[in-house]
DNA sequence: CAGTAGATGCTCT
DNA sequence: GAGCATCTACTGT
């Protein structure tokens, strides 16, 4: 078990890394203690020539600031007046690329993380944290930890775990984003059946 | 199961 | 003032 150096994250090609995080383990821990989950699911969001991107054009606002920080960095922010999405800044300062994680496998401390989605016995745990809004409520992480370095409270671990197979697929929820939207640019790590 | 309405609040025009 | 990188609950099988 190997935690990621911040490093690994400034390498400009975003898909790629969105791409090899699948597998990894993302961690967090926070004064109500540790939870961790296995990445099954990302997407790679390429900056100013990406129209589904909040960077699309090289806008820089007070919330997509954050974008162009240091590989490594935490971008966290609202959708739909309710969720915090989490997302990884990669590639070189200025360079706004991300990658969004949408979804993960439970490790550690399920009880808290079931306690903190409210989710009953009932529910598997392969099914707990499956869609972005849900990773992060179950990890703890919130709006509040945006622009956080991934190497202490938040950070990326690899076990030598390796995907047999990653499905790869559009995006989703961005339809507005015309001849962007159907980049391949998601990946799923894939049941064996 | 599948389909859909409604919630909810910040961000940018 | 519109529009979201969404989720849940509720309907009907």
């Amino acid at each position: 078990m190997t935690k990621l150096p911040l490093s690994w994250f400034d390498g400009t090609d975003v898909v790629e890394i969105s791409r090899a995080l699948i597998g990894k383990i993302i961690r967090t821990r926070f004064d109500d203690g540790l939870t961790s989950g296995r990445i099954i699911e990302t997407e790679a969001y390429a900056g100013v020539t990406d129209k589904a991107s909040h960077a699309y054009g090289g806008r820089r606002t007070s919330r997509t600031e954050i974008m162009y920080a240091q590989a490594g960095t935490a971008y966290v922010y609202l959708c739909y007046g309710i969720h915090h999405l989490f997302n990884i800044v990669t590639n070189q300062p200025d360079i706004p690329h991300a990658v969004l994680i949408r979804a993960i496998l439970p490790l550690e401390g399920e009880a808290l993380i079931r306690a903190r989605l409210k989710k009953t016995a009932s529910v598997p745990s392969a099914k707990l944290a499956l869609g972005p809004g849900l990773v992060a409520k179950a990890l703890g992480i919130s709006t509040h930890h945006t622009g956080l370095l991934l190497n202490d409270s938040i950070s990326i671990w690899d076990d030598g775990f390796r995907p047999e197979a990653i499905r790869i697929t559009p995006r989703i929820g961005i339809d507005y984003a015309q001849e962007d939207k159907d980049l391949p640019y998601r990946f799923l790590l894939t049941e064996k059946s």
